[in-house]
DNA sequence: GTTCTCTATTCGTTCTATGATATATACGAC
DNA sequence: GTCGTATATATCATAGAACGAATAGAGAAC
């Protein structure tokens, strides 16, 4: 149930903005924090939580932890989005046939 | 921002159990408790916040008040997902034309 | 070695969410 | 109208999450 921690992950507002910072590139956390209201240790916390879920990746070199949002940690989501496509209407059928070619 | 409503809805796990047992079809109420842990009062909360993220739509017929999914909830969500495409890998980039055509 | 910087962890507090019990409302049967 | 059923709301207790402050650990510079 990976999907169950993806969106416990991204029910909250400030993991949710440090997330959308990541995707736009690498960042360190000191970087990362620069611009946010919460401590260190809270964005060290967020981070955590976004790594448990599968959602960024950490990158160490020396003192410094580099994170990026990991584009393959969204396919969960898009799975079990996909599990109600029988439900949709017919025009969103189109989905299925393109989220399986790309075995997510 | 819509989306932070259904992540928050979708990050309890009765909630998502409710949503995937109403996905199947039409319920009333006690026909949805049956099998469920929680009380009916619980259920109505549920039901409450599911609905404040249309996530459900209700239908009343005299005392008894029928919940399904909603298909169209979950498209936020999509497009929240796809704000994200760029950076993923190039052969994700399909899905890309597929939303858009779907103007969700 | 010492010191400084960067990040993670621990601890205590505060806030929010969940759930149950109790109560209220709405409707149908009578 | 009363009674019974179906659903919603109110209130409270508890559990969990978020936050900051303080501390710990890891690594570079010296």
């Amino acid at each position: 149930m990976i999907e169950a921690e993806i969106f416990r992950a991204l029910a909250d507002p400030t993991r949710r903005a440090v997330f959308e910072r990541l995707a736009a590139g690498e960042m360190s956390v000191s970087e990362l924090r620069t611009g946010m209201t919460v401590s260190q240790p809270a964005v060290s916390q967020h981070l955590a939580v976004l790594r448990g879920a599968g959602l960024v990746v950490e990158r160490r070199a020396g003192r410094n932890a580099f994170y990026r949002a990991d584009p393959q940690g969204l396919a969960p989501l898009l799975s079990w989005i996909e599990r109600y496509r029988t439900f949709w209407p017919e025009r969103i059928e189109r989905l299925k046939a393109v989220l399986k070619d790309m075995d997510l």
